[in-house]
DNA sequence: GAGTGGTCTAGACCACATC
DNA sequence: ATGTGGTCTAGACCACTCT
């Protein structure tokens, strides 16, 4: 549909091919605009998102290089994530609901989630599994009013689908902090923490593109299975 | 020096001081290139960067928003970070250098560094402290032959500006791995943390903008101290 | 000095949101 | 229907690298 993604998209296919080889030159702006008939702008708004992607480099005065096979593996395939779903695409995701109703907001989360004491949101506990494997433990809040009809069977599969392919909104980005807490009840009942062991805990809140918080998320990891990756492009 | 960059700095600097309130609009892309006597490309470049730094919003057809207060607050001062003294400007940052050696690369960590084995490698332990109190214990490796010179002054201080100050280089991101490891002498003696508690692991790896691995570095964390900030934008 | 990317302008036309 | 941001073109000029 837009020209440069799709100049983008062919690139990247003809680098992930070897059409262009790793660690080679790849031919002058001036020809590809030539060879793609479009304008050197559009062209390097193409070239900008492989840039961003960390599969090119360019260099002013030298030329636009491919990079080499080895730094290529290591940036690839550790792309921004959603939730767990698409973080893990090829293992089986599931979830055991344990909880699913909707309260009143008290005064913190009201703060966290920016919306007026009082109001509804969904408070949700999901023990969540991988390959059948416990992987942790979520506790979910998320305004009724921003993400409304949200059913169990939402829970049950992914919540991130229903929200930007049901909802149709866009998520703009995720804010983590990933520390430790006592761990509780729950904790040494469903991930097998012992007494007196901290639980890792990621905080989360996630936000809209315009600018709404739509969730706010705690999420308990016994540290064994606790393992993020994050890949921080400048 | 550059024009849209000057113009982003400008209206990130009239956000901060209310100058344009937090959850107002915009003025126009039409009104602002006028404001500052450039065209409609180069004001959305500008605009670019203050989206992707997560303080505005456009909306096709709608317009352009600043975030309310709580949302920006949330999102800002988290920016993709370099090294310690780069995440805590506020913060007296130092480091005990526990050690400073040259070794030669062991088959894995030329793996990990992409260097060929038997290259000669900075190896670096560092005691890290925040405002005085002990943080974290940094294992560093780097290839020698792509940061040169380093001196055991620019470990007191960061290797970070040595690296892009003083080399010149840029770097383009960093890969990490969070996750737990069972705790050795070191991390007992300073850390602090008893045998048989696990420490938090960052096992880290960095890249230049030409696609070289400039390090890998493992740092160990106590979980009490342990707090990882994280933001992903779309 | 020649080659190559980066910045900037002026202006046409399109897509989407709100009224 | 109008307002607003997004895409694209054509072309000028600048900055850096390589040799």
């Amino acid at each position: 549909m837009v020209k440069y993604i799709d100049i983008a998209d062919d690139i990247r296919k003809k680098i992930e091919t070897s059409v262009y080889e790793h660690g080679q030159k790849l031919p002058y702006e001036y020809v590809l605009c030539a060879n793609y008939r479009c304008n050197k702008t559009t062209m390097k708004k193409a070239l900008e998102i492989l840039v961003k992607e960390g599969l090119i480099v360019r260099r002013r005065g030298a030329g636009t290089f491919v990079k080499d096979a080895d730094t290529l593996t290591k940036l690839q395939g550790e792309q921004p994530f959603h939730g767990l779903t698409q973080t893990y695409p090829k293992s089986k995701v599931s979830s055991r609901v344990i909880e699913f109703e909707v309260i009143s907001a008290d005064e913190t989360l009201a703060h966290h989630l920016h919306v007026e004491q009082g109001s509804f949101v969904y408070h949700i506990i999901r023990h969540r599994f991988i390959d059948d494997k416990s992987y942790g433990l979520e506790y979910i809040f998320m305004p009724i009013s921003i993400i409304p009809d949200l059913k169990i069977e939402h829970l049950q599969t992914s919540i991130y689908s229903y929200i930007e392919d049901d909802l149709g909104l866009t998520i703009h980005g995720i804010h983590k902090i990933i520390h430790t807490v006592p761990s509780g009840s729950l904790d040494h009942e469903l991930l097998g923490i012992p007494e007196n062991v901290p639980a890792i805990e990621i905080e989360q809140v996630g936000y809209l593109s315009n600018g709404v918080v739509f969730e706010y998320s705690l999420s308990h990891f016994h540290y064994e299975n606790f393992r993020q990756t994050l890949v921080t492009l400048l």
